[in-house]
Parts: C-alpha cells; structure tokens; sequence
DNA sequence: CATGAATGAGCCTTCATTCAT
DNA sequence: TATGAATGAAGGCTCATTCAT
C-alpha cells in the first residue's frame, strides 16, 4: 500500500522542519558561520547527504529559516491593508510585537546576526522581514505623529530606534527582562507612546 | 649599518596601522570570518607571511582594532570619575557620542557584528568598549531620573535602548541620517531628556 | 540504496589500514616531522581531505600506528601474568623478541625515532609499548639475576642495554644481520644468558 | 687603532661557538626540526640575518655542531694508529668513553636523534663521528676477540650493541646513572671484557 | 529516499632565507 | 658587521558539496 502523494509531501515538510530547527538553535548560538552542515545533519540524526536533497546549500537552508520567520511575523502581526490604524489597533501591536520576540527569540537572534553582516548572505530576506514589521510600525507611527507636536521626523528616528535598540537588547539578554518587567514595560510604553498618559 | 631602533619603530607602528586600517574596512564590509589574511595582505599589498609579523594571529588582529577603538573612545568620551554630572557635561555626552558614531563609523560597524556573534572571540574586548561607554551612559541616566518621575527602570531600558538602536541605524544606513537631521536629531534628544523642554 | 552498516566499516576499517601502511613507511623512512599529509594522501591515492575523515590529526595518525603497534607486540610478547618464569619461558622470549623486530623492523624503526625526539608527541603510547616489552624483560632478568652471582645492577644495565642497542642496530642496518647470522646470534644469546653454556 | 685580522677571527670564532652552544640546547632538548633560526637568535642574542653570515643555512649549523663533535671526540679518545692496542690502552678507552659520553652528554643526546633520523640531513657528519668511534671500538673487539674463545661475530655484536645500548640510555637518562654507579658499572665492564675477571 | 566516503578549494599559520638599510 | 622587515613556499586542517552505492 504505497503513501499517497500528500503523505510523501507531508513526511518531506516535516522532516524540512526537523533540520531547520536543529539549524535554527545551531546557527543562532553558534554563529552561521562556525556551524557545520555536519553539525546540523548529526543533530537531526540524519546523513550529510540527505540534507541536500531538502536543501540545495547552506545558504538556502538559511534563507529558507529566515523566510519562514518572515511569514510567522507576517502571521503573528498581522498588518492591516488600510493606511490607517485605530488606537486599539496601535496599542494591540504591542502585544503582537512582545509576544513575538518572547516566541521567536531564537530566530530573532539569528536575524540579527546575519542583518548586520553583508557577506553572508546576498540579501538573505531581509527586506521581506523588515517589510513586514516596518510597514506595521509605520502605521504605529503615523498614527502617533498624528496626535502629536513633535517633528515627524524625529519622533520617527526615535521610535524605530527604541524598538530596534530594545528588541536586540531583549533577545541578546532575555534573562535581564523577566515576564513581569517585560509586561510592565510594554504597558509604559503603550501608556506614554499611545495613550498620552 | 643598520637602521637605528626609532626607524624600525616607526616603520612597525606604520606598517600595523595601514594592516589594521585595510582589516577593519575588510571586517566592517564582508565580515570578520569571511573575510581572509590573503585579501588583508593583498590590500595592504605586503605578504601574507608578513601580517604575523605584525599580529600573532587573525584574531589578535581584530582585538587590536577593537582595543584601538576602545582607547580612542575612551579618549573622546573621558568619562569624569566623581558620581555625579552637571547639566553641561550630560549635554556634552551628546556631542561627543554623535561625534564619535560619526567619525568611528566603520570600526563600530565591526563592533555591531562582533558583539553579536558568540562564535567568534572568547571576548574580544567587548567589556572594555562597553565599560567606557557605558560608565558615561549610566551618569547621564542617572541625572535624567533624578529630575524624572518616571520609574527609573522603565528609563533606563528606554534611554540604552534609544541609544543602542540608533547607533546601530546610523552605522549601517548613515546616509539616511545626513549631517544636518544628526545634528537637530541630537538637539532633540538634548532638549527633550536633559533640558525638560 | 545505501551500503550497509557493515559495508561501510569494511571500507573505513581497510582504508585506515591502507593510509597507516602509507604513513608508516613514510614516516619510519623520511622521519615523522619530514612527512607531509600530502605525501601520504598521494602514496594512499586519496584526497587530503580524506585523512581527515579517519584520523583527527597527523599526530593521532602517529598514536594509531604506534597504538597498533603496542597491541601486536603484546600479542606476540604475550607476558604471563604470574611474576616468575621458567627456562623454557625465558628461552621462548628470545624466540618471540628476534621474530617481532624481524617481522616488525619498519614499525621499530619508527618508534626507535619517535622515543628519541622530545618535540613530536607528548606521550605517544611510549610505555604502552614499553610496559610491553619491559615486562617481560624484567621477567627474564629476574631469572638470570637469580642464577648468577654477578651484582644485579650491573645485570640489568647490561642485559637491557644489549638489547635495546641490538635492536636499534638491527633494525637500522637489516641488511646487516642475514637470517643466518640473526638465527644464530640468537642462539648464541640464549646459550650464554640462559643456559649458561 | 684598527683590530688585528687575528682579533676579527677570534671574535668571530667565539661568535659562532656563542650560536653553536645555544643551538645544541636547543636542538638536543626540543628537536631539530622543531627549533626555530629565531629561537636560536634570540638565545644568542643576535639577529636572524646575522646568523646567516656565520652559517649558511640551519643544516650547516646542525653539520657545523656534529663536526665539531666529532673533532672533539677524536681528541678525547685518540686513536692511535698502528693496529693493535695493549690491555692499557683497551682499559684507558672505557675511562675515555665514559667520560665523553658524560661530558658531551647534550651533543651525544643530538646525535642520536639525527642519526635516526633519514630525512633530515644528507648524511650529516654522521661517518665523521662513526668513524672516530668506531675504529677504537674495533680495536678493543679485536683486542678482546684475540684472548677470547667466543665466535668473534657474536663478540663483536654483543660488544657494540652493549655499548650502543648503554650510550643512549645514558644520555636521554642521565639521572639514572649517578656518578658513583657510572664509575662501577666502567670498571665491571673493564674487568669483564679486558681483565677477563 | 538515504548513506557517508570522497573531493578540492581555501583557510590560517610557520619558518628558512633574503635584502634594503 | 648588524638589523629585522619582508618574502613565499609549504604545512596542517576544515568544510560545503558531490556521488557511487
């Protein structure tokens, strides 16, 4: 009784899987770099050669774990098609957004690491990634220069740079920023960025 | 006859300073690992041979850029020693980090990578940049919350991440930030944490 | 398909062998530190890279061959295990010592360069093999030490010395010694040390 | 007051012993191959490139030290020229040899690395020294074959082994020989072999 | 689909030797 | 005579990738 079609491809997806997490955990300590396509294969328990059959090179391994966070983010924040947000839609984003870097630590740490050296990967997808969350964040701070005084401009260097400073320093250093202070802070913030408090 | 010892001096302190000057714009721009002694000796057009003349190793090379750097801030940043600053010197922080992410550019661009990748030194001197910085940075918070009612926590992670985030968007998109934004952006930030306007 | 798990030992087991051949000749004929990886690789007709996939290193090359060595000669030495002799088993010693540097000379030979060189290896297995060997050979001078009233010390010094000097000359200078003479040297040795003719 | 051409070869014959000494240290107790034209440069305290206007090359040095052996070796057993030998001058040998190997014990220690060693010198000065040797311990055999019933062969065998054999152990342990058992094991060697005690 | 032996280019590093000064 | 910067060939080793089985 052979598999069917959709089994196969369900197996293969699975297993796809399998190695981009061994991946994911290996390149995000490690370094893309100092990792072994040897490292990788011995930690899904399977051959070095096998991998090439999901993957066509450690690069495209990369892109494609890069990719797949593109679309979770995608997923999880969700950007609404109108040009423009409510303020239960502003204060919302932050709660995707800490949710994500809480559930996507790893994966974030990797992408910081591979967005700050251009070796590596051509593009990688980048701009896919930051397409995502920027165009959300964008909305954030349109919707925030709208309701303020304050040179657009510079309200927008400054809340980019915030989120950016802080979503490093957070992924880097998890263990400064228990549950607690993190939802703390994600309502200060909320509070003295949104609401005006 | 030989050359006298001030002549071999200077033609080491020489000959490293244009290695150094060739790796750091190698390292900045492709990569400290992929970035090979063959394209820093081509660079510097000596033999590869000659660059362990110079430094014992890839890695004592970039430690020596880094600790380069982290003399030379230390320099422009001179953190005063006593435990507390006054207005003028927490305004003078401003115009000497926005000074120095302008001149060090491509070395804290390294630093960025470096600092961001565990694989590829035990320290590098990692401690040695931050402390100086960040001696400075914790002053200049210090005196922000003294004259805030803001919880001190939520200040703190909001002013390091500000800063961390935004230098790292200048380092690497610097003509995003032409001279004129970066000088009104770092009046804003005056304005807006030191003078209470 | 793939091979089978025992295929694949076959080859790993037969291809180590054939790469520790190549490397012993090499390296008892042209010295150790004067034998390049490539040389080997070349001889053995496999890749550099190659010998990587069996030995971790030059050095562990040198361990494994001295290794297997040390496990032939305890086969063929085969001390006993209680801490007196008979003449037969003193007798037989001889026999078995002039076969093992007979059919083992490249294998001395090389470890006669290795023991003499402070800088290759830490231990190599140097008293691995020479627990070996010297077992027994305390075994044999115990016995003649116990049938003769010549003072001890000067027994062992003797007895080991002619032992090690014949070896390192036989070895050496094969052609020096024809199985004739080898024989009965041997003979001779036997008569004058055991037999006390 | 310009030097004499006598005060320049002095110097630079004291030089080059200066080189030689430091050279034989390092040879003899880190290998050869393992010692570097700089470490011997630094030990001297002089320069890499001013060796070289003593010695052509590390081989010529290494060559220059075992030559100068071998002289001193000539001069400390002097052979003397006819063919045969008395019981005095056969006993005197034993207090030359003993007292050379004790004395040139470092040197000794090198040419026992080098002799075993194929690849590293052409041939080195290796006859040179053999020869020195050699032709006095043939006289001794010769000396002892004539007053003895044992087949010669196996004499001169056992003889030069014995004497091979104790030389290396000796000088690679030299502290397990003190001075008292060296004296003793000489003359139980003199009264066994010559005395016929 | 699965294996791991095999390749080969490239990397970091060492070092005897040369040479301008 | 003396210096040490400079060279260049070679060495040990790694690793992404291929391929026979």
């Amino acid at each position: 009784m052979p598999r069917t079609q959709e089994q196969y491809e369900k197996i293969r997806k699975e297993k796809k899987q399998l190695i981009m997490d061994a991946a994911l955990e290996l390149f995000a300590n490690n370094g893309y770099a100092s990792t072994s396509i040897s490292q990788i294969a011995e930690k899904t328990s399977i051959s070095k050669g096998l991998m090439y059959n999901y993957f066509s090179s450690k690069e495209e391994l990369l892109q494609s774990i890069l990719n797949l966070l593109s679309d979770e983010i995608a997923e999880m924040i969700d950007p609404n098609h109108d040009n423009e947000i409510s303020e239960e839609e502003a204060l919302l984003f932050f709660d995707l957004y800490f949710d994500m870097i809480k559930k996507k630590r790893e994966q974030i740490k990797l992408y910081s690491q591979i967005s700050v050296q251009p070796e590596v990967v051509g593009y990688v997808s980048e701009k896919k990634i930051n397409t995502n969350i920027l165009k959300q964040q964008q909305l954030i701070i349109d919707f925030i220069v709208k309701r303020s005084d304050i040179d657009p401009i510079f309200l927008i260097i400054t809340i980019s740079s915030l989120i950016k400073g802080f979503t490093v320093q957070y992924v880097f250093s998890p263990e400064m920023y228990p549950d607690e202070l993190l939802e703390n802070y994600k309502e200060y913030l909320k509070n003295t960025l949104i609401r005006n408090k």
